[in-house]
DNA sequence: GGGTAGTTCGACATTGTGTAGAATGATTCT
DNA sequence: AGAATCATTCTACACAATGTCGAACTACCC
């Protein structure tokens, strides 16, 4: 066997979803505030996770005012979800059947949702 | 940090690519001559990534001739794509705009695909 | 120039996966 | 029945990804 790829952590997920629910960039300590308001997590595990996620390209440092960097997510939370989905679908086998089964378990809005997507 | 909820390795993967390709139920000694026809893999390593599998409920097992079990994927490869895909759905912030970007990152044959199973 | 806020480095624990030898248990052969 | 056989389960170890930080480092501000 050869070498491995990647897994999605719960920190990892906690942190993408701060930054995507935020609205611009934000600095370490603001992310730790909103994902640790009690003081549970040191700030330097929020700085790991992030240069790990920056690593795998799913976040992006600028720099902010004086020595501190903002971060925020590389790309939109619904595109992030559309790349999987299409990695999905190329390892699904005979797509069609697998589009059909998708369909059947989306909910009624989503539905409508997805054939308004496809309308133009 | 509580508990996680995990992803799909490289051998696990194999092993149920093998499964959905194969026409029925195998056993561990099939699925090792398919996998590892060289004889790089022992057929203990088979086992336990079946057993694995069979925990998340990937996998089923049956009764076969003699002291031998068979074992099956537990869903289809489809099936198992649209779950995730739904999957992805949930946590994709606002649908109809990751639906947006899923449909303009499709193919043209798997957009009909698509279109053809919302028909109904 | 020294203090400080913020980052990078290095470290250690835990868990998931790959890998397989040893132990167990059922089937069959004589 | 007792022995030989052979598939499964148990136990174990290695390695990578992730969670978690303390210590060292460094740029900025006064």
């Amino acid at each position: 066997m050869t070498k491995r790829g990647r897994q999605q952590g719960e920190l990892e997920q906690l942190i993408l979803d701060s930054l995507w629910d935020a609205s611009g960039a934000l600095s370490s300590q603001q992310l730790l505030d909103l994902i640790s308001p009690d003081g549970e997590l040191a700030l330097t595990t929020v700085l790991t996770v992030l240069s790990r996620l920056t690593e795998k390209g799913l976040v992006t440092r600028e720099p902010g005012s004086g020595r501190s960097l903002l971060f925020s997510a590389a790309q939109t939370r619904e595109q992030h979800a559309a790349d999987l989905m299409l990695k999905m679908v190329s390892g699904a086998g005979n797509p069609a059947l697998a589009f059909s089964h998708f369909a059947s378990g989306l909910s009624a809005s989503d539905l409508a949702a997805l054939r308004k997507s496809l309308e133009r």
